[in-house]
RNA sequence: GCCCAUAUAGCUCAGGGGUAGAGCACUUCCUUGGUAAGGAAGAGGUCAUCGGUUCAAUUCCGAUUAUGGGCUCCA
């Protein structure tokens, strides 16, 4: 006779066997209506699942996120379920949950439209009004091929010859509709509702592109209406922080037909550049690298040594001249082998740090390209420590802080770690790989760093550390990265002299922070909705006149400005203040100054900010000093008043 | 590279088989106005490119290129 514990700690016991669900109504009606599933034992299941022994259970409602898994698990069902009513000739694949919903994959012999979408949205409402009970059953293995080969469904039959022998194959049938899937669902369909159909797009069956082309169909999937439009409402909204947006709208950026993926940087743009740039050169400065400077275009023979012609060479543009073929170079780390390699090294000089904002040329795939986070033609903040083996994990360490730090800097908190490890194609000994794994997995969990592991995911000589930021929309980029490599040094004749006297092979650390500048501005712009912390706002300040009369103090305030080196420009256009402040507005410049009659007679000027709050009034000296301290401090101290 | 969609004025977009439309921006004039859009006039487009269908194509069809959303790949 089981004995039920809730999490409260309360018990129930039972004279018989009960379901999720009766425990659930012996709660309470309303607890039974809304229940979707429960946690036994810490494993979810589904609310007809009978308990016959003593367990703690944890019903889960739409207010759970494992409630909110399920709905978007079971909308993904009820999309397969009226794709198959409208389209017979469709073969369903796969429909997992993903992130603010879920998505289905399915083979049709025609290409689905919006139309189609409407159609499907409208029918999967009806299905979901008719709450059909979505009832498990398990099936033999041989059954189940045949069931699915019956219909045709030769995906789903591929699915099961994969599954592995010992596990049990279960069917949830809702309707007219069955499909293999390892559950849990929601009780019957009414409990779903507050979905949208978003978009549909290619995908190889099996993520493999060698395979099938499936036509992919997204939705989203909400507990509630309000959740739904909320949902939809923050993508309207991210949607206005686009990067590509912000660029356009701010003249910072273009991109044209001529030079697909390769940025035209406008004055704007390149102000925010420059001062990037700046900032990493001093910083690595600080940091004890040597910046240095490399060719574009270097002879292939380079590249087939690296070893990067055989691995890369696709992506790799090549320029021929004189009977001689050269790559215009893709990445820098071969010829910063180069500059280690002139003269004889001492193990004194390591580690060495160089680093080179390094301009790089990928032939990527069309299809992979997307405004200036994903380029053709970009630059790195790159940089490579030649080191003996001893010392990788200290330098990953400190590289670790220093990503960090400038991270902080450009007001980044929220990063995304990752750890890639060896793949199958692979060079270099297992006790290497071993070593240099251990090296970044320990340098990640001193830190105390949440993170995650990707297995294989590796480059072909060394294993690798990721950082990487969200944009707008949640999309995930890396940016930093630190990989130990073992290989390329040893492929390109590197060595030192060691303490004893005996040459030796450097390892060498490939690292960058920012990752590309290309990308990372795309991120910054994107993070802070084109508002740029005034360190690094192409104009800082716009001073503006009331009538012409006050033009000649606006151009002395202008230069006293510039003379301090900020980025200070008049606006004495014959308009109204109020047109100019809302141009400088839109134009994301931090700081106006509105320059009238009172302004010069007292010496006093108030600030608005492009947030449409004042500072001040404040005379020139407290401005001066406030603007400077806001610049060097990079935001933290911001102007007062 | 693959799947789908899109390409009209500097920008944002409407339109539609029969010599192209709006708003903003731009130019000129009027206006000298105190914290998010003052008024008037003017100029501006081989409707991405190349083919096809048609008496006639910017509009329909096809290809190419680029862009957008995915997939694959990647900083």
């Amino acid at each position: 006779m089981p004995t039920i514990t809730l999490p409260d700690g309360s018990q129930r016991s039972f004279e018989q066997p009960v379901s999720i669900a009766d425990v659930a109504a012996d709660i309470g009606p309303g607890l039974a209506k809304a229940t979707l599933a429960g946690k036994v034992n810490d494993t979810l299941v589904d609310a007809s699942t009978v308990l016959d022994n003593d367990a703690t259970l944890a019903i889960v409602t739409s207010r759970d996120d494992e409630g909110l898994h399920l709905i978007r698990h079971s909308t993904a069902h009820l999309m397969a379920q009226a794709v198959k009513q409208l389209y017979p000739g469709v073969q369903v694949t796969i429909g997992p949950v993903i992130e603010d919903g879920f998505y289905y994959d399915f083979a049709f012999e025609r290409t689905f439209t919006p139309d189609d979408l409407t159609a499907i949205e409208k029918r999967m409402a009806e299905l979901a009004k008719e709450a059909f009970p979505i009832v498990r059953s398990e099936i033999a293995r041989n059954d189940a091929v045949k069931f699915f080969t019956d219909l045709s469904e030769e995906y789903k039959a591929e699915i099961i010859r994969d599954i592995p022998e010992d596990e049990v194959l279960s069917l949830y049938e809702q309707g007219d509709f069955t499909d293999l899937c390892r559950g849990p669902h929601v009780p019957h369909t009414g409990h779903l509702g507050h979905f949208k159909l978003m978009k549909v797009a290619g995908a190889y069956w099996r993520g493999d592109s060698d395979n099938a082309m499936l036509q992919r169909i997204y939705g989203t999937a909400w507990a509630s209406k309000k959740d739904l439009k909320a949902y939809l409402h923050r993508l309207e909204e991210a949607e206005k922080r686009d990067h590509r947006k912000i660029g356009k709208q701010l003249d910072l950026f273009h991109l044209q037909e001529e030079a697909p993926g390769m940025v035209f940087w406008h004055a704007d743009g390149w102000t925010i550049y420059q001062q990037i740039e700046q900032y990493m050169r001093q910083r690595q400065k600080e940091e004890g690298y040597k910046e240095i400077r490399t060719p574009q275009i270097v002879d292939m023979s380079l590249w087939e040594k690296s070893g990067h012609a055989d691995k890369f060479g696709d992506d790799m543009f090549a320029v021929k001249s004189e009977d001689r073929s050269y790559a215009i170079k893709p990445m820098n780390c071969p010829c910063h082998v180069q500059v280690f390699n002139q003269g004889l090294r001492s193990y004194r000089e390591l580690p060495l740090r160089l680093a080179e904002f390094g301009s790089c040329h990928r032939n990527e795939l069309s299809g992979a390209l997307h405004g200036i986070m994903r380029v053709r033609g970009f630059v790195q903040d790159d940089g490579h420590i030649f080191c003996g083996e001893d010392q990788i994990q200290e330098e990953c360490s400190t590289f670790i802080d220093f990503l960090h730090s400038v991270y902080e800097d450009f007001g980044f908190t929220e990063v995304i770690y990752r750890l890639s490890t060896r793949p199958a194609n692979r060079v270099g000994s297992d006790e290497s790989w071993d070593k240099s794994e251990k090296a970044l997995a320990d340098a990640l969990d001193a830190k105390g760093l949440d993170w995650k592991e990707l297995p294989g995911e590796g480059a072909f000589y060394g294993p690798k550390v990721e950082f990487s930021l969200k944009d707008c929309i949640g999309r995930v980029w890396q940016c930093g990265t630190i990989q130990v490599d073992f290989s390329m040094p040893g492929r390109l004749d590197a060595t030192y002299v060691d303490a004893k006297g005996e040459r030796q092979t450097p390892v060498m650390l490939h690292r960058a922070i920012l990752g590309s500048f290309e990308r990372f501005i795309g991120i910054l712009l994107e993070d802070h909705e084109g508002k740029m912390p005034l360190w690094l706002a192409p104009n800082q300040v716009r001073i503006m006149n009331i009538t012409d009369k006050q033009q000649d103090f606006c151009k002395k305030l202008e230069k006293t400005l510039t003379d301090q080196g900020l980025r200070a420009q008049c606006d004495l256009r014959n308009e109204k203040i109020g047109l100019k402040i809302r141009e400088a507005t839109l134009g994301r410049v931090p700081y106006m100054l509105v320059i009238g009659d009172k302004e010069i007679e007292s010496g006093q000027f108030s600030v608005r900010t492009r947030d449409a709050s004042e500072k001040g009034p404040m005379d020139l000296d407290t401005l001066l000093s406030g603007l400077k301290a806001e610049i060097t401090s990079r935001g933290r101290n911001p102007l007062e008043g």
